[in-house]
Order: C-alpha cells, then structure tokens, then sequence
RNA sequence: GGCCGGGUAGCAAAGUGGUAAUGCAGGGGACUGCAAAUCCCCUAUACGGCGGUUCGAUUCCGCCCCCGGCCUCCA
C-alpha cells in the first residue's frame, strides 16, 4: 500500500503522514468569509482539499472533515451597511451562492460546515480559558492575546519576535500591551451585532474562530489544518498562539498544508487588488469540470496562473476523457454497463501513488491522459473491446479520485453552460479571461434534431451546399455535428 | 530588510545522478462528399546564471539573477 506523504508547512519538508488515529482522521480547512462571491483563487483550496479528503476516504475508514462558514466579520458588517440589508441577509446569500459555486466545481460538501455565529459559546469559554490561565487580558471593552506569553509564536510562519516589531505596519492601538497583541473579542456598538459576555457586549475577532470551532466539532488535536498560503500568517500562527495555550500546550494541528495562489498576468489574484474572476462568471464560460481540472492540473503549492487558454485546455483535455467513455458506452448494451457499475474497478495504482507523493495531482492528470486515455483509443483503433471497456471503467476510477468525469457523457457533450446573465457585483472585466462570450442563441434539441434531419435529407440528394451551410448554420450556433457509422451525433461546443 | 515559493521547448506542465513525459499550438498523412471526431507520422539543439561535488548534474551543494508572495484585509 502506497504510503501518503504530505508537505508541513510547520517543518518545511514532505513528511509521511501518521494520522493521531488512523481509524479516523480529521482535517480542517479554513473557509469564507461571506461577505462576496466566491472568486477563483477561494476556490482553490476548496477544489485542492477537496482531492486531499476524498485520497484520505480512500485510504482510512473514517474521516471527518470540517470547513468553517465565518458569517460575523467587520466585512460582512460594511456590505450589509451598503446594500442596506440585515446581516443575514448578506451571508445567506453569499452562502447560497458559495455552495452552489463549490459544487459546480464538483467539491462534495465538507462533513461538518461550523458557522460563527452559532459557536459563540465556545469561543467565549476559550476566551476565558486564556484569560485565566495569563495569555489574555482584558482593555477598553477588548480582549487581546499576549503574544509574549507564548514562546513558540512565530514558529509556523517562521518569524522572530523581533521581526514582528519591525515589519508591523499598522498602528499599535494604545491598550496593547505588545504591539503583536491581537484581538479575541471586541466591543459591539448598539447598531452592530453583538453577543453579551463578561466583557460586555461584543463580537468576536477574526482567529478564535477557527480554534473554537475545530475544537467543538473535531477534538483538542487535529490531523490537517489546511488553507491558502496568505492565512499562514498572522491567521494560523494565532490560532496555534490560542488553541495551544487553551489546551496546556497540547498540540493544535500535526499537520499545516497550504495551497499556493492564482495569479492573473504574473500578479497575485486577490480581492484587495480587484484583478479577480468569480466562480459565478467562469461557470458562464467553461464547464465546472474544467474550472476544476485547471486549478488541478498545477500542483497544489506552486503558483497557478490563471488564463482563457489553459480554461479552453482544460476543456479539450475533458473532451477528449469524455469522448472515451462515450466510444466505450456506445459499443456496450445497456446490461453491460450496469455490470460495470456494480464491479467498480479500483483506483489504478500509479494515480493513487501520484496523489499519495504530496497530492501530486499534475503527474496523476499526466498518466491518466498518457497510460490511461491513450491506451484507450489504442484498443479502440485495434478493435479490442475488452480491453476499451477496462481502460474506459479504469479511466472513471482514476478521475473519480480527482472528483472529475461525473456526469454521463452525452450530458457533458450537452450541456448549456451556467449562463445567468447575472453579473457578479465585482466581476473584472479588463483580464484575459473573458474572451469566450456564453453564446447568445440557445437551440432546443428538438430543433437541432430538426435541422439534423433535414440536413440528412440534403445529403442523401447530393446536394451538399445545403448540407454544409446547415451545418455552418447550427456551428455558428454552438453546435458541432460528427458523422459516424451509426449517424449523426451533435455536441454544444461554448 | 527577514522569511517563503517559483524559474523546464511558442504556451502549459511532469520528471530524473547518466543528456528530459505529456497536452495545446505547428507540419504531413489515413478516414470523410467536405468537415468533425479518431488514428498514424513529423517538428523544436527546453532544464535562469556562475562555481563546486561527481566518471557524469537539469537533478545534490554554494553563490547570484529574475518573478511572485507574506511580514497583522486577503484562499
């Protein structure tokens, strides 16, 4: 059995992964705030993790995996102030839209999704813990973390006290005692949402959170903690700081696994810098599937440029997966394809080993499309049944671990893309991306059928001017028709 | 300044102590009424630079250069 090894951010180095139980193992992953749309690079390590929990599913008998929803922030509060609606309002529609978007990028929903605003309690019990124990202090209404009181902070991130001092760039507020002191709770204003505590009135800071809530839904030590690589400071570092001095130093995470960052034209894709594409916008471009492959196809800690080109490759290569199984299916009766779905085969090897080597979901992409896909058609030119309907069932096992291929062929060939025609609030539009417009005229199929026929009719009478310019016509449409021995067969082509 | 990641053909992206997959793009062919899809063949003197270790380095070590990131808004 291939052993899984993982890169710790804690170490620096790939080190084998030895879960605290194997019997059940549990991950968790820092999620949105929900203030916005989800845009690519929040989807990033949803997608990556996404791979992580279902590798570990297949090689541990239980895993839990946890991802937070953070529905109380200074953020949410400023755009519930613009759009001049309850706070709910503002998360539960960024939240809709948040797992719509995750599963159109075929992310299965985490199996514990803890939400703020319902974990207050033990944020607060935590927050006393600190306190009583001398790494927290009450000033001004706020609670703060004394960061000199942990000797190991800084040790993820791997920066020294001083260090902190010196590069710290935003004002010092007069209560902190050290200037690296941050915020567990703070005072509430009567117009902002507040809970009561012995502090008084007041709300959260943004790092107690995740210590609270990984603790109330997963234990006091965790397997993974995992996220974006721009959380690893000041973000994890503090909710090592908290949970490790809540729990008698007892460890927080034994694992720190970080994804790297989308780039757009060689510059970080963020929200602060505003050069960034929605999930909502892509979908209307370019199947969820091959959003997905994209953000897969680069391994999880290098940087992912992200671009129209690679989206349409990412496509191509989908296609090209889709048009085996397709080739396949259409040579089996219906009783043999149920066969096969109760025979699932298994995962091949060499993916499971690329995956197990640090997720290396590159070079598991690489062999499915050199040992797995080209085998294929190489059976199909040959004639060899057998072996087309092995590499085809061998071809959905291995995508399967990657979350990719889930839906039936004739369905992707198919399908209308997610064209809403809602623009996202902060959608970019001077990018690289965007050059596929979604196409403006949508055909039923019964008129595609309808125009197939007639183009039949055409070319049983020779008269194949007519015949090409129905097929240009519909082309021009988005639809691409393909002559086969068994006729004609037509696909959506955005 | 400190710390971190990356630099492989036109683009993307693996990998390796013995001179390097694959995809896209490009060229030719089979098939087709023509296409599409599929298949076959071909193409590129691609491992940032300089040293070191070595019989031999793109792969290990050192230094340097370039790009990007973090240093309390950020996945």
């Amino acid at each position: 059995m291939t052993a899984l090894h993982v890169h710790n951010t804690m170490t620096r180095r790939k080190e084998k992964f030895e879960p605290l139980d194997p019997a059940h193992v549990k991950m968790y992953v820092c999620g949105p705030t929900v203030y916005d749309d989800a845009h690519i690079g929040n989807a990033r390590p949803v997608v990556v993790f996404d791979v992580l929990a279902r590798l570990l599913r297949r090689l541990y008998p239980k895993v839990t995996y946890a991802r937070n929803i953070t529905d109380i922030d200074d953020k949410i509060i400023v755009r519930a102030a613009e759009r001049g609606v309850h706070i709910d309002t503002v998360t539960a529609d960024t939240i809709a839209n948040y797992h719509a978007d995750m599963a159109a990028l075929g992310a299965l929903p985490p199996d514990m999704e803890p939400r703020c605003t319902r974990s207050i309690p033990g944020m607060l019990a935590m927050i006393e813990t600190l306190v009583d124990k001398g790494h927290a202090y009450a000033a001004e209404g706020h609670v703060l973390f004394a960061v000199a009181s942990y000797a190991d902070y800084g040790k993820l991130s791997g920066r020294s006290r001083d260090e902190q001092i010196a590069g710290a760039r935003v004002e010092v507020a007069p209560f902190k005692r050290d200037p690296a002191d941050f915020v567990l709770w703070k005072p509430s204003t009567p117009d902002q949402p507040g809970w009561d505590s012995k502090w008084g009135r007041g709300r959260p800071g943004w790092h107690i959170e995740c210590s609270a809530m990984a603790k109330d839904v997963l234990g006091i030590t965790i397997d993974i903690h995992g996220g974006g690589l721009d959380l690893t400071f000041p973000h994890h570092e503090n909710e090592i700081a908290q949970s490790q001095c809540a729990h008698g130093g007892v460890q927080f995470s034994k694992y720190w696994m970080h994804n790297g960052f989308l780039v757009v034209n060689g510059e970080k894709m963020s929200k602060s810098l505003g050069n960034f594409f929605t999930v909502r916008d892509l979908r209307a471009r370019a199947p969820g599937e091959a959003i997905r492959l994209l953000l897969l196809k680069t391994h999880y800690r290098a940087p992912l440029d992200f671009t129209d080109e690679g989206l349409r490759q990412a496509k191509l290569n989908l296609d090209r997966w889709y048009r085996l199984l397709q080739i396949s299916d259409a040579l089996l009766d219906s009783s043999q394809k149920e066969a096969d779905r109760l025979n699932p085969m298994d995962v091949p090897p060499d993916i499971l080993r690329a995956l197990c080597d640090d997720l290396n979901t590159s070079e598991a992409i690489a062999r499915i499309g050199e040992f797995i896909v080209d085998k294929g058609y190489r059976h199909h030119r040959d004639g060899n049944l057998t072996e087309l309907r092995m590499a085809a069932d061998e071809l959905r096992s291995a995508a399967a671990m990657l979350g990719l291929l889930q839906v039936n062929p004739e369905a992707w060939f198919k399908q209308t893309l997610n064209a809403t025609g809602i623009p996202s609030r902060n959608s970019f539009g001077s990018s690289t991306i965007g050059n596929t417009k979604p196409l403006e005229v949508h055909m039923e199929e019964y008129e595609i059928d309808t125009a197939i026929a007639a183009r039949l009719a055409a070319r049983k009478a020779k008269n194949f001017a007519e015949a090409d310019r129905i097929r240009d016509d519909l082309k021009a449409k988005g639809i691409v028709l393909e002559d086969g021995p068994k006729g004609t067969s037509w696909k959506r082509d955005g």
